[in-house]
DNA sequence: CCAGACGTTGTT
DNA sequence: GTCTGG
DNA sequence: CCAGACGTTGTT
DNA sequence: GTCTGG
């Protein structure tokens, strides 16, 4: 994982993130209109692009957009910096780019599905994974807040934490992201908790009795293709092998 | 002490 | 081959 | 993640 | 900002 992912049910979120799964304390907030990019389900949202995330802000839950692909406070303007779409989650509590984020910028990203590559580097076959139940799930992020030198605008941008894949998807991919479960969900949301061990709690392999992954075509290689055709399982092979 | 990094994935 | 853009 | 670029001078 | 390497 993770460099594609899929948001249909965008005005679920509301219902998922702020009424099903209320927080002590808190209360529904109007999230005001969302992005352009997201007033259309989306079925390959790639890295650098605006993504709907869901975080804490005074004392309730709050939707943002924010760039995929984090960009720490700290970076220079101009810097040069990888593109951090992606966080282990072994190197959370340590790395540079990530020890603030764990402690005060955790957020979560919703999502439909997923894809992820698989195959030889000359021959990679994009895979759609998702809930069986086809549920709206939320993948564990982090997020920072980058502040430009001279205008003082704010870039919020985030990142997706991994870990091991589960048995559905070792064949796939060595990793996975990480998926909360809706119990993890709140305690990740919660500035309160800055215990690592606790957070670090919270990530593991989202069972995989809950997954499916298929093959769809390469559509979805282009970040300009988007649409549910996507997201159609990949035609039938012809007999290749015998040449 | 200062300078420089600060990331991940995938690798026939 | 390696970096950038989306 | 994949696709696509990868560059400069001089300027109607 | 904060950690690591020298």
């Amino acid at each position: 994982m993770c460099g594609r992912f899929v948001l249909i049910q965008v005005g679920e979120l509301m219902v998922r993130f702020m009424v099903i799964a209320p927080y002590p304390g808190g209360h529904r907030q109007d999230p005001g209109p969302l992005p352009a990019m997201f007033s259309e389900p989306r079925y390959n949202i790639a890295p650098t692009q605006k993504v709907l995330t869901v975080n804490f802000q005074n004392g309730e839950r709050s939707i943002r957009p924010m760039r995929w692909g984090l960009i720490p406070s700290w970076a220079k303007n101009g810097q040069k910096l990888p593109l951090n779409i992606n966080a282990r989650d072994d190197r959370l509590a340590t790395a540079g780019s990530w020890r603030g984020p764990l402690r005060n910028g955790r957020c979560l990203i919703p999502a439909d599905g997923y894809y992820e590559w698989t195959g030889p580097k000359n021959n990679r076959k994009p895979v759609f994974i998702h809930r069986k139940d086809g549920r709206l799930f939320a993948f564990a992020g982090l997020y920072d807040t980058w502040r430009h030198p001279f205008s003082g605008e704010l870039t919020r941008s985030c990142a997706i934490v991994t870990t091991s894949p589960n048995s559905l998807l070792r064949p796939v991919h060595h990793r996975m992201p990480v998926i909360l479960e809706e119990e993890a969900e709140a305690v990740w949301l919660d500035p309160s908790i800055t215990h690592v061990g606790s957070l670090l709690a919270l990530i593991q392999p989202y069972p995989d009795e809950y997954m499916e992954a298929y093959p769809v075509g390469n559509a979805v290689n282009r970040v300009a293709a988007d649409g549910p055709a996507l997201l159609a399982p990949a035609p039938e092979q012809p007999f290749l092998t015998e040449k």
